[in-house]
Parts: structure tokens; C-alpha cells; sequence
DNA sequence: TTTGTATTTCGTAAAAATACGAAAATGAAA
DNA sequence: TTTCATTTTCGTATTTTTACGAAATACAAA
């Protein structure tokens, strides 16, 4: 073919932008943290802290558990939320190698001095 | 007031959820490997490794200057972009922390016993 | 000055994200 | 079984994102 450029992006740039999208807004965020704070939580506590109606929130940890991030459990009346600890290693290693990219560049070329 | 619900995000969580979103696309994922990579490179470059047209590439990379995490500058009839160092740590020192969070309090725990 | 190359801007279309309130579903408790 | 509290789903409106091709811009070189 004439031009490179029909090159599908890498699988691991796709995993980036997967992970990176589930943190693009900051409802998802500050409930990722609210979360990791009390390690577990139900809905209402949750919904408590965003300034979101209640069925927006309920889309937001849609969003979250299928990036994998927090899974839910019911827990009598209330559905109980928690980090997905595996996942979020994953999201942890994949966003630090990727913001470290450029360090390891220059520590590389200082390697070869 | 009856509930405490109307808080607004922090500054942090806005922070983090604006450095995400200009992740959330494999297209700028690549665009800023391929930076990282080159240190710098010109527009026609970044566009041949990128499977979009460029009106499109140059529409990420608008995105990527607004987020500050690129800068171009005019070069001859090309525009050479690269990366813009400085914001680039502060997205990275403000992704791992926030990815972080869960083994700090980890380590707080195991420090308490 | 005309031409050519590189990049952006414009106009626009289609898809996805965000938000809400009303209604449905779930399951505990009365 | 009826009722109550909790959470999700549905319907829908608005905004934002993504994408393209055509046209405009910028500037070097002929």
C-alpha cells in the first residue's frame, strides 16, 4: 500500500484511553475516591457527595463498573460499591508507564553517555 | 441548609478529570507517544502515524494544546509540535497520586498496627 | 508575483455523553 | 400482602465529541 497510515492504534493505547475516558469527569473521580476512603459503600452514601440527581450517579457507577473499576454487591435494601482492586493495579501500571514514558527516554539516553 | 449535597467537585478532582479527558482518545494517546518519542515533530508526521484525515489530527491536536500538555510552534512552512514538558509532570505527579490513593492508605493501616 | 506545500478553519453530520424526573424493580419489614 | 426505602431503568433533551472534505491561510520558493 502507498501510505502507512491505516494502522490500527496499538491495544495498549486503546487500554489508555479506556481507563483515562472512566476518569474524564469529575463526578467518577471524586466517587473513585470516596470509595478508596471508606473502602466500601452504598449508593445513598455516595449519591450523598455528588451534586448529581440520583439517576445520573447511577449512570456514572454504570460507567465505572464496566471500565472495571468498582463492582456492586447487594447488601439488603442498599447495593453496596467497592473498588475493583485488581483493575485498579492494572489502571495503576498502565497510566504511570505511560506518564513516565518520556523519563525513561532521557534515562536512556543518559544511560548511553 | 438540609444537605450537604451541593458541593462542588474540588479543584483536584477537576484537575484530574481534565488531564484524563485529554487522554480518553487512542488518537492522543499515540500523538503524544509519538511526541515523546521524537521530542519533537512536525504536523505532516504526526499525521502519517494517525489513522484519521487531518483535519481531524489537527482537531486532537487543538485538544492536546488546550489541556497545555503539547505546544507548536511555526517552523518554515511546517509547524513543529512537542511536548509541553512542565504541565506534563504536573499530569503525571497528579495521575499517580490519585492512583496511588488506595496504597497510601494501605500503608497507613499497616503503619498503625 | 505566482505557485506550491503545510496546516488550520469552516460547515456539517453522526454518535456519544451528560443530565433530569418519572416510573419500575427489588427486597425488607410491617 | 401491603408498604416502605433504595436503587436502577426509561424516555428524553441538551451538549459535546468525533469525523470528514472543502476552503482558507500562511509563508517559502520559484
Amino acid at each position: 500500500m502507498a501510505s502507512p497510515k491505516k494502522e490500527r492504534y496499538s491495544n495498549e493505547d486503546i487500554l489508555i484511553a479506556r481507563f483515562a475516558k472512566a476518569l474524564s469527569h469529575p463526578a467518577r473521580v471524586s466517587i473513585l475516591k470516596h470509595l478508596a476512603s471508606l473502602d466500601t459503600c452504598c449508593f445513598n452514601e455516595i449519591s450523598k457527595v455528588i451534586p448529581l440527581a440520583d439517576s445520573t450517579v447511577s449512570q456514572h457507577l454504570t460507567e465505572l463498573q464496566k471500565a472495571g473499576l468498582i463492582q456492586g454487591s447487594i447488601e439488603a435494601p442498599r447495593i453496596k460499591y467497592c473498588i475493583n482492586w485488581k483493575n485498579w493495579q492494572l489502571l495503576r501500571k498502565v497510566l504511570s508507564d505511560f506518564a513516565d514514558m518520556k523519563i525513561s527516554k532521557y534515562e536512556k539516553e543518559f544511560s548511553e553517555l
